[in-house]
DNA sequence: TTCATCGTTCAAAGCGATTTCAAGTTTCGC
DNA sequence: GCGAAACTTGAAATCGCTTTGAACGATGAA
């Protein structure tokens, strides 16, 4: 049934039903309670489509989910973060519209979302620290906020992000009060931005301890649970290995723990973990004390918030950009302990080198 | 720009630039091609939201992610059907809409995108027994092809399944093969119908041989990692446990792993394992010989046959109900080896009861 | 009583495409 | 060279809604 006919049926015109069905003041309130008790009964809900050619809106989202040749890995997040996303777009009556293509083919679907005009605004996933999408998107007048941030674009943009950098120099802070020396770092793939920032709060701590950065024990990668195995064995069978590794994601973090099984080395006591955890639903770090000790941040809240800030702005609510930085916590768990020097000073009895361990050399 | 400015520009009328673009063969092969350069040139690309209107069709296909209370997780195989079924739906020009509702509205939102008439068909996920919503769609007259398949439900219907009976009862075989007997079985939610299917698929296999079913080692929840954990751990420490743990996901299986370490309990020596293997791009079970020996389908594929049966249903490019089966092929992975008493035989040299084993007690 | 005002309602003109139906132009056989 | 058939093109209706501008009746002030 379509409006006009609808209309009939209740002895109004398309115009009064319209208007009653959409909140306007002009419709007395007998009136429109009428017309909702009506569409209720007799099963009428416009056409969005109609209603989207009418309005000039698309009432819609867009996500894009790239996929590469080489490393065709969905991201993992990526389901709770649109969960989380997704939950706000229902509740303000937006529809989410996720395109999937090869990543050479990105812009272009940016470019044609805009202009076959069947989305109001977009969300940036995994941005590069240098993102040329962010320009685009402003090119095209397209309304979007960028889960993460681009450290090298210029001008102000929407953004909900981790502190990233605070979180793993607090981490990599811990495993040092703990006594360790060396620590490596299994990281995301070069050139995003979380990754850099990532790095950087690593080299900020060890730095401030004046303890060198070791090329050998930092890596970059797509975070599948066979590069966390891959890189763990690695740095493991190297001459001088870490005693602590920080992980930027639960999943390599499983192989990481694979690989210390495998080769028989303790969790905790003889290799510390710290791991980036997003706090995947499928995947939580959880319990009285945790598997792994961690710097905790959900992603599905960090979907929310894009969200609330993308409509609000496409609401034109407000004008200027918004950002947020979630700190995440530092939870404390079972893969952490002291270092294996430092466990030596303890038993000992020297406890009090672990309170004061820059004191050590 | 709009489709009357553009064909005033080259001077043709709205009509002839329409079939030109559509692909109509009324129009000479000079003009489509003048047209198709011009859009190009001048980048003019049709606004969708008309074109919706003006055909009647969406071009878009709707997928549900419903988000329970009690269990708020999203199923980690989701994200890589998406990436399947999307990249097909791209290829031919359709877009993906994905509404994220509380279960209790699930029914709701597949009459909404219906009545709305934002979607021209739509994906069911997780399949129950009895599911109501095949009933409910047919009723809306909605295209639909589930992933997955309701064993109650009557009349014909799309689907594409993998043989989830078939793999679980030859997973079991081939434990019995190995000599084990007591065969635990961490299973999906209980409801869902490919559970149901690796339950009977299970049964099926032991009581060939006999062997009846210990509810004890059976168990059914929401795949999670913690799942996995604790239900290995439960069936480990109880009074007589499983030499061997089949498991419905990786996910809970790297649970169940952490179990077997926490325990001191080798796997594949002294407890073996087989999973389901989805292929999940983050979470690949490979290698020169796999971590898990696995019945695997993958997912991703799955999602593309989805949406190719889906697409043609919609095109009516076949009237008759289509069925895929899929079967899982079992790789022998490092999680498996010979039953505990069985390895006493093999110790005492008689070696010929593994290839036969079917003739030991 | 009259007129301005307010609150309601409606007719009709969009939104920007597709598609029907009619008309104009070629092509081709005889 | 003519008429029919085959190609091409275009004018206008249509999809189902929103929204502008006008009209209507009721209300209240003068």
């Amino acid at each position: 049934m379509n409006l006009k006919e609808f209309a009939h049926r209740i002895g109004l015109s398309p115009t009064t039903v319209s208007r009653a069905l959409n909140g306007y003041p002009e419709v007395s309130e007998r009136t429109r309670r009428k017309v909702l008790e009506s569409a209720e009964r007799l099963g009428y809900t416009p056409n969005s489509r109609a209603a989207r050619l009418a309005t000039g809106r698309a009432m819609t989202i867009g996500h894009i989910l790239p996929l590469s040749k080489e490393h065709e890995m969905v991201n993992p997040i990526f389901s709770d973060f649109i969960a989380g996303a997704g939950e706000q777009y229902s509740k303000s009556g937006y529809d989410l519209s996720l395109s999937v293509v090869r990543d050479e083919e990105e812009a272009e679907a940016y470019r044609d979302l805009a202009t076959r005009g069947v989305v109001d605004g977009v969300v940036i996933h995994g941005p590069k620290v240098e993102d040329p999408r962010i320009r685009l998107l402003r090119d095209l007048d397209l309304p979007f906020v960028v889960h993460g941030r681009s450290s090298q674009a210029h001008g102000e943009y929407n953004w909900v992000d981790v502190n990233n950098r605070r979180a793993f120099s607090r981490a990599t802070e811990f495993l040092l009060d703990l006594g360790h020396r060396r620590i490596g770092l299994i990281n995301g793939l070069d050139g995003m931005d979380f990754a850099t920032r990532r790095l950087n709060g690593y080299g900020d701590a060890l730095a401030a301890r004046g303890i060198a950065r070791d090329p050998d024990l930092v890596f970059s990668g797509e975070m599948t649970e066979n590069y966390g195995f891959a890189t763990t064995m690695q740095m493991l069978g190297s001459q001088n290995p870490p005693t602590a590794i920080l992980i930027s994601s639960i999943i390599p973090a499983m192989g990481a723990r694979r690989a210390l099984h495998d080769l028989g080395i303790g969790l905790g006591d003889e290799v510390s973990i710290v791991i980036h955890d997003d706090d995947l639903s499928y995947f939580r770090n959880e319990g009285d004390v945790p598997i792994f000790t961690a710097t905790r941040s959900s992603v599905r809240e960090a979907g929310r918030l894009c969200a609330d800030i993308l409509l609000d702005s496409i609401r034109g609510a407000q004008e200027e950009r918004r950002h947020v930085l979630l700190e995440a916590d530092l939870t404390l768990g079972q893969s952490t302990g002291p270092a294996p020097a430092m466990r030596h000073l303890l038993e000992r009895g020297r406890a009090e080198a672990l309170r004061r361990p820059h004191t050590l050399t």
